[in-house]
DNA sequence: CATGAATGAGAATTCATTCAT
DNA sequence: AATGAATGAATTCTCATTCAT
């Protein structure tokens, strides 16, 4: 039952629903908590979104929307790829840093039950990887590898999302304070376990191809 | 609806639940739909389970239980610590993998607040962290130094639980047989990832004293 | 939904109903599904009408004043009683075929109890039914004689009613053409079934009082 | 609020909505109502029949199994059939009046938004033409003159059922009693109006043969 | 005249749980 | 141990209406 802040009914109720789901999931928060939390009409949200699922739709594709913007020109040829990618990395975690809880809520609702959601998010996901595959290939890896792909890929993105989602445990037992240089120590970290990683994975399928021959 | 199988009515209830529990979450499954499953009287739940956090919490605990057996004995000192890690992991990925829609459960509804689970999650997930700190500080990594324990700890375990909850995409995207192949080389890789990733940091470590020196 | 034709907001609203009611009856049909139909503003029907009941008396009220018409002067002396039944039934056949959504929405919520429209309702059909009582005499009928009032007055109006309620069942089955030949070969046996079975009446009643002597 | 009568509740159910749909219709009436009228829970409502809709299901099959029943075996072939069609408006007469409410409803309810029930209805409907097709015959109607069978069919129908409905406004308006008197007599009416009124369109139809010849 | 936003009550349905048997 | 019935609260969504502009 926040006071009403100044914004338009609409948006109150997007980030009303947004906070919800991303405490709680989807599927636990209800309209009328999101209707009381955003200080509006329960009918409003029919009104605006015709039903639940049309918020996590809009806030899906808000998500998206914004999030694509990041892979934007990341992959600069005057640069090499691993600066490429630790900016990548930087941006992502900058972004999901300004974003946290559009993000948390688009990054843990596989609502599979929701086909129309399900495709959605499938969508957007492709048009993503699509945009980066030069920069795997500058990175050395094959991007028709699709196994070293479908492993790296979602590992990088489980890695900077997943810190966000544990946050508050992370608050709680450690009293971390979630400032600039934690932040940036956090991208850079990332960065070094991704970058030094992928180069052993390199030097690793060498070793294996001159063993094997 | 499923044909009942031959096993107890708790039991049977419990892998209803985990079932659906995995495939959609645990606030989107209803008791009824869980008893439906089981093939036994809505009641049932109640009796057996004081309702549907009560199955909940004897996932985690069965989960935990588990779960934890993985990381017994896990710091061979007769061992490089190195080898220790590939061990645990290779020990990790076989175990979600013969757990899988228990561990999906479990990871899920981990950062998620359901108070009467609450506890019981922290408690166990403290106890793993202090069976590992050994490990840690034979990696060379400070186990004191909260910051990377904070960020490494979550960032393999979610890279090999997201592996598992992406199965279902992956499959359909990419046509993969999760056979014994599959699993090997996958611990091989997120294994190589690491270890490399965290010598990567130990010398970013070094060279960072050196310049401030 | 419908293109907006070029009549007055306040007919367009008025003919979205009537046609809606007559497909769903009234109490199925919502002022939004009216308003969208009618390609207005959903503030309009009340504006116009002050409510969704005001819409129904509106209707009933214009079905009343067009269908009296239909019995102004019926009762031509000149002509043997029987002619004029038979103009009678040709001109509701008639009215009803040009009419036939806004007879349809009056004929079935005649006797449902809508309190605001109940009173009207009376009103009107009871000046209807004083307004042929001549002819009932002429046509050899007791008009004191409630009882074949009651049961033949509403006998013909169903008869000729019924019929066009379920035209749109006749013509999924039979593939009837509902044009002019149609109307008039129906006109002429509602009105030879009438006849001749108030003829029958006729003789059953005298030799009833000829057996009770 | 009715006290609760000692009957089952799923009868209690089905005879409140039977009541009320026969009052106000069936999209008039809420779930809400039914289950105060029968001292249920609402819940009870989907419990027993999986929604409103499918009450009206319920009542629809109740009442074409009664229904059907009245058709059984009334083409005597021994007897004329005059007498049969006697017999048959009697019966029906009879069922109607023992079934008020019940066929109200049925024949009432023209669901063709629910097309569920639609289809239910059009079905037991064509069954019941095809039994009688023997008795139309021997009335020296063409079975096959759709023409005719369209208009007449309903007509007999709609003459009885039609004067249950305006009952209530008949009882307001004349104060009928309506007793066993009232129905022999009103089914004597209907019969002599139907059969006299066929025997004219008989008659009609062989004078119109001759003219053409 | 006309609009889009907003309201509060009510719609049907489903929820987890409990009860008597 | 197990069942089917029953409950009351909560679910999402739609209702007819009103209001300020």
């Amino acid at each position: 039952m926040r006071e009403m802040d100044s914004s338009e009914p609409r948006q109150r109720i997007l980030d009303a629903a947004i906070s919800l789901f991303a405490q709680k999931g989807f599927a636990a928060v209800g309209v009328r908590e999101i209707a009381a939390e955003a200080g509006v009409n329960i009918a409003m949200i029919s009104y605006y979104f015709e039903g639940k699922v049309g918020i996590l739709r809009e806030i899906m594709e808000q998500f998206f929307d914004r999030y694509s913007l990041v892979f934007e020109g990341i992959d600069d040829l005057a640069k090499p790829p691993q600066e490429c990618v630790r900016n990548l990395i930087r941006n992502i975690v900058g972004f999901v840093r300004e974003n946290t809880e559009l993000s948390m809520v688009s990054y843990n609702e596989l609502p599979l039950d929701i086909p129309e959601i399900a495709e959605l998010k499938a969508e957007r996901i492709i048009s993503i990887i699509k945009r980066i595959s030069g920069l795997v290939r500058r990175m050395g890896l094959d991007p028709k590898d699709n196994f070293l792909i479908a492993v790296i890929g979602p590992s990088l993105i489980s890695m900077i999302f997943t810190n966000f989602r544990f946050r508050p445990v992370l608050k709680h037992v450690f009293q971390f304070r979630f400032d600039d240089a934690y932040y940036e120590r956090y991208a850079e970290i990332i960065a070094t376990l991704l970058l030094n990683g992928v180069t052993g994975l390199a030097e690793m399928k060498k070793s294996k191809e001159r063993s094997t021959k």
